[in-house]
DNA sequence: TTGTAGGCGTTATCAT
DNA sequence: ATGATAACGCCTACAA
């Protein structure tokens, strides 16, 4: 492989000098650098990272150490986020993947050591709480989609599960709907808690009068073996008297339980009960009919953003807050219609 | 950061002394490897990757090159495939993402070479033709989920969509199905057409007299953002007087709409129509009901054997094929049923 | 069995 | 502006 030397020996120059162009240093001629530069083009030189690093003692890269690759099916995104920045900002990835296994963790670590990385984000594929402490960090590290449950701060970043709730269900009693059904997510999943609890809060705080509010969970065990119970409860629920005109699911996967109870009860989508999902899983967001409104996880900012951190971390920059949420947007489709009877009351104000 | 020399220093050794240690050479005498061993441990000695590799100019690390991620939901698999086997064999992944980009991809060859890695998986999230030719690649090479157009061989790991989906027709015909439609998938996509390929040579090839084939094409446009017809295909299909009593699917995703529209229509699967995809996207295949009937794609051993292929590349060995098809495993479950016909006939046999 | 000298490819330091 | 020399952490080759 050819090496530093073996272009200022083309170049007729030092090796240092070629060291300076190499590195954009100044107090090289203008042609010395010219010089220089063909022969690094004619040889085909590429620097050697190693070198520089045992030299520089910085290795200009990170780490991202994920639990379970693709549990969720787009939480890809967020190691997508991470590439984009670290490329952005001249940084390489190593990646290392645990299985939710101890021993591979710790190797994991290990190796991002020997590798002397700057930095480790260590990726969940599902917004958690972790028992984690800094202690137990051998490397800079910022934490995505999960939290740290201890007392001792370890910067992370979490999707804004509760606001984009809030706004979801601010959103259906908007149009019109009074009688409401919430299908939660298996309890042990920490985001659908807190969309739940943003759920109760938009309710209690609604100036409209409520006229019936259901909650059931759809789903519970341990997370993606879990036993789903949706279709039946929404098939109950649809055989009702007075059936809720709007469903609020925990996350898209339930949405696509309910709306198969809809159809098999002979009921439409949103005409006869109006159906809004969570995470916006494209393959179902998108492959309903009608598509379905619901609420996006940023994996991707969540990746973003928690590179920029990490940065800042182990540049010694500050950090305004340990934990950064990150907005959820809504993303309105045509799974939640305009009540009848908000149709009617506006159609009377026009006429009045 | 803590050297080899300090560790000499504290366990009273020379410097290679340790490295005879750390690397389990021979010509150590228990007891100084013991001293060696405790200084480590109380040093927190840790290698360094770097330094290793310049004096044996051996990276001991592979390169993930993929395009788009998550496009495809579960193709994260084969990043896990790829770990884990690299996990198992000692060596270190580092990844990188273009977006599809050129540039992108000139960019991450250019960081490969620095950290000269050992080899490159060439990874494309859906199964792929690629118009590349082994001198574009400054590394050694194994492509993933796709192939090479050209006439020089670049090894590759591809799944065998043709085989799968003959056993998924055959399967299908097995059960007495003799009035069939196929939902075709993007022509623009390998495996599609080979999945469709796969069905017209079963319906050839079948001993049994075949009364309808239904061919149609359920989407068409970009990779990505196409545009689905399959809804209102499958509608027309069910209003017709002698619908199908199979519908065969390119994939899940179109698997999805044809259960919409069966469900609108008033029908049932599988009593009164059979459907079956491919694919076996989780959220889709687990998340209908009844659970779908499907074909899986391998992902997981694509990227297990494609790191495989690449150390036998790497290490010289030989390859016995240039372009290794991985089978794709037949997944029943429930959304395919015998025919009134069959178990009639059953039951005749039975009785006499 | 153990140690010494030297070199891998690079950059830091200091001289010219 | 350019170069000589040393050093980073490790391993190879050889000597003791």
């Amino acid at each position: 492989m050819v090496s530093i030397k073996d272009v200022a020996r083309a170049a007729g120059v030092s090796d240092k000098t070629v060291s300076r162009v190499v590195n954009n240093e100044p107090n090289v001629t203008p042609d010395t650098a010219e010089r220089v530069r063909a022969a690094i083009e004619q040889l085909n030189y590429v620097p050697n990272l190693s070198a520089r690093m045992i030299r520089t003692n910085r290795s200009r890269t990170f780490g991202i150490l994920t639990d379970y690759i693709s549990t969720s099916p787009y939480s890809g995104e967020i190691v997508r986020g991470i590439y984009q920045w670290a490329r952005a900002n001249g940084r390489t990835i190593f990646l290392a993947n645990t299985d939710g296994q101890p021993e591979q963790e710790q190797a994991a670590w290990r190796t991002f050591q020997e590798h002397r990385i700057d930095g480790v984000l260590y990726v969940t594929m599902y917004h958690r709480l972790l028992d984690i402490s800094a202690a137990d960090l051998p490397i800079p590290t910022v934490l995505v989609n999960c939290r740290s449950l201890s007392s001792d701060t370890i910067p992370s970043v979490v999707p804004n599960d509760y606001a984009g709730s809030r706004k979801l269900v601010e959103y259906v009693l908007d149009k019109g709907h009074r009688r409401i059904a919430y299908i939660r997510l298996n309890p042990v999943l920490h985001g659908g808690e807190e969309r739940h609890r943003a759920f109760r809060d938009a309710v209690a705080a609604a100036v409209v009068p409520i006229e019936l509010i259901d909650e059931m969970v759809g789903m519970i065990g341990p997370v993606g073996r879990e036993e789903n119970f949706t279709f039946d409860g929404a098939t109950a629920l649809f055989g009702r008297a007075e059936r809720p005109s709007a469903i609020i699911c925990g996350n898209d996967e339930i949405a696509l339980k309910v709306y198969l109870a809809a159809l098999t009860a002979g009921l439409r989508i949103p005409q006869d009960v109006s159906v809004v999902g969570f995470d916006d899983f494209q393959t179902i967001s998108l492959g309903l009919i009608p598509s379905l409104t619901t609420v996006a996880l940023p994996y991707f900012d969540l990746g973003f953003r928690g590179a920029d951190r990490l940065e800042r971390l182990v540049s010694g920059k500050s950090l305004t807050t340990v934990d950064l949420r990150i907005d959820c947007p809504l993303v309105l489709r045509e799974s939640c219609a305009v009540t009848e009877a908000t149709k009617r009351s506006v159609a009377a104000g026009r006429g009045a």
